[in-house]
DNA sequence: AACCCGTGGGA
DNA sequence: TTCCCAAGGGT
């Protein structure tokens, strides 16, 4: 795959990481060169700022310093180390790849593409990130950021997202990352994106590639990378109640798969548009968990964004209810003390209607 | 291919 | 307010 090295390549080369050496921000994954660490770094940080990383990571890895320990650890507690960064899957992926890891492959990361590839939630992104960072392997990395700079670059003005570009881009990162220091060069390119060559700005004053670059030669740096518009996430409104009885709270646990998959939760349900929110809720409560309320106190409501929906919760508290607890449509329940809720590993939109719960008097 | 999957920050 | 999007992966 890799073709031959010309000498335009090598300048690139050459600035990239002599840039990157001076101006690479500090984080502490770079202090490592665990691939474990790293690994769990690269997990984190899909779709997800550094500066929102740092601290999950330091958690995560002081947690669970290593595969051993994350293979065997309780779901819950990865879960809990994980609540609040989002896309959920991600953590159970680790799990469960650190397990294949440690039973499969004698507690050693892989140190290639394919097999990296073959473990759950690791992609070609991933792979070859572990694979060049940790290990010092030529392979490239293909992100946001470094389908930014090369089609900023190269001068590529097609949609990003069409197959035969997005195999041109990695066909570039390829080239670019054939060389010595294969982590840097991929870590320069990605550093350069974030910092420099950014989405709604440029700082070509102040990039080492400014006189090779199309996009700065041409003017249209801030046209590219050409991609579609997104969609705009679809309104739901949703209920979910505070159950007490006997002096203790009903939390459910979200079924794997789903929104928030393994999370623990307030019940309740999405609201049919139009509907009486407190209608809904009962008709709710008796479906999903088999209770009978017979009264539901509205607190107020909260809002939450994802990443396709625009949620309205309302959040509702009921003193008593009677019936026994039959789940459908989620995994299993507890009654626990009110105060142990928040506990449990729960997502950003569940600490809303917690915290407004919170604030409003019995 | 298109959709699903979180969250928070910045312009 | 609205929009974009940030070191993507799975289906």
């Amino acid at each position: 795959m890799a073709s031959a090295t010309t000498s335009a390549t090598r300048d690139t080369r050459r600035r990239l990481l002599a840039w990157y050496r001076i101006n690479k921000r500090s984080m502490p994954w770079r202090e490592t060169r665990d691939p474990y660490a790293i690994w769990i770094s690269e997990a984190m940080l899909q779709q997800t700022r550094v500066e929102t990383v740092i601290p999950y990571w330091e958690r995560f890895l002081e947690k669970f310093p290593d595969v051993h320990a994350l293979a065997t650890a309780d779901t819950d507690d990865v879960l809990g180390a994980w609540a609040g960064l989002g896309y959920y899957s991600r953590a159970r992926n680790l799990q469960a790849a650190a397990c294949v890891i440690d039973n499969a492959h004698g507690g050693e990361i892989p140190d290639d593409v394919e097999t990296l590839m073959s473990l759950p939630g690791i992609g070609r992104y991933t792979a070859g990130a572990v694979a060049s960072i940790a290990f010092d392997r030529s392979e490239p990395v293909l992100d946001g950021n470094v389908k930014r700079v090369l089609t900023r670059l190269l001068g590529i003005r097609e949609d990003v997202a069409k197959p035969a570009v997005v195999e041109r881009l990695w066909s570039e990162a390829d080239t670019l990352v054939q060389g010595r220091s294969p982590g840097d060069l991929n870590q320069a390119l990605m550093e350069l994106g974030a910092t420099i060559c950014t989405p709604r700005a440029t700082h070509c004053a102040e990039c080492p590639l400014v006189d090779q670059c199309d996009a700065h030669r041409v003017g249209d740096a801030m046209k590219l990378p050409i991609k579609a518009k997104k969609k705009k996430p679809r309104k739901v409104e949703a209920v979910t109640a505070l159950i007490l009885r006997r002096g203790k709270a009903l939390v459910v646990k979200r079924p794997v798969g789903g929104l928030l998959g393994g999370l623990w939760d307030l019940p309740g349900a999405e609201l049919a548009s139009g509907a009486d929110p407190a209608g809904a809720l009962i008709e709710a409560l008796s479906q999903r968990v088999g209770l009978t309320v017979s009264e539901a106190t509205r607190v107020g409501s909260v809002e939450h964004v994802f990443t396709h929906r625009r949620l309205t919760l309302h959040v509702f508290r009921c003193n008593g209810a009677h019936g026994r607890t039959r789940l459908a449509g989620f995994e299993s329940h507890r009654w626990i003390s009110q105060r142990a809720v928040s506990d449990l590993p729960h997502a950003a939109v569940t600490a809303k209607a917690l915290a407004l719960l919170a604030d409003v008097p019995d």
